[in-house]
DNA sequence: GTTGAAAGACACCATCC
DNA sequence: GGATGGTGTCTTTCAAC
């Protein structure tokens, strides 16, 4: 699929407010309505655009800790991890890595102690190397090479 | 701030579909719509509901690599550091964290390659650690607690 | 918290360039 | 590929309860 820098904008815009209008959209990037709406249709029937949804403070839901759990699964119970990693909840994300361990994983818990609960469960299959967050940096996350579009 | 289920049903509802209008957002709650405009506006205004967004597939994109890498920073170049990782691109985050490292970052790239160049551009102030994604496990993420509810 | 009404915004379609 | 104009629907908002 070709993508062009009106794509990308309309992309870009959409993820500072995925609630603009096709009208106001078409405002924003110069275009007619009808022409914004049909890129943005094919935009999600490529799959370019999975979803609209809405961040969430997830401290002001008492959520205050967030940490990441590097694991390092023992005797090839591969598995017996995917299926614990499905179910437990409170996962922000699990990925399997090339590299020092086999999954890293991030959670957000109400408090440290609940990192014990995780960390118990896993304990019989794989072994773990925990590192609590402290803040998180800002960062530009330039993916869609908008700098000199905007 | 209170937020009760029919708040996080609202959040919820939202994460799955931002541009749900209010009043298809009246009817699943089973309220009506002046209700729950009220509620989305106090879920606005209290910071828990932080903004409207999209899932963006950046594989569509070219974006094939994903990657996590641990940083070390020596000397105490904490400032360089986060100057650095606050102009680089493609940085999807950056945590501050407690435990074996300093930070840990999470890379979106075009090739492994590119790998490369973050790593020479930290090395004269900062070690690091690569890990190279595979694939994504599936996750529930239940910070709404929502299972019973829906 | 609800209902109902009014004004406005919206998406959609046909048509055209 | 893109624009314009018309139509009917949907939506928000407000007042009254």
């Amino acid at each position: 699929m070709k993508i062009d820098d009106l794509d990308k904008k309309i992309l870009y815009l959409l993820s500072k407010d995925s609630r603009l209008s096709m009208r106001e959209l078409a405002k924003r990037v110069h275009l007619s309505s009808p022409s914004v709406t049909e890129r943005v249709r094919r935009l999600e029937s490529e799959g370019v655009l999975k979803g609209y949804t809405i961040e969430i403070d997830y401290k002001k839901l008492g959520f205050d800790v967030e940490c990441f759990i590097e694991v390092t699964v023992r005797n090839g119970q591969y598995i017996k991890f995917n299926n614990f990693i499905n179910e437990y909840p409170f996962v922000e994300f699990c990925y399997r890595i090339a590299g020092k361990t086999c999954y890293i994983v991030k959670l957000r818990l109400k408090k440290i102690a609940d990192i014990e609960h995780f960390i118990n469960s896993v304990n019989s299959f794989a072994s773990t190397e925990t590192y609590v967050v402290i803040s998180k940096n800002e960062t530009k996350s330039d993916y869609l090479e908008l700098e000199e579009l905007i």
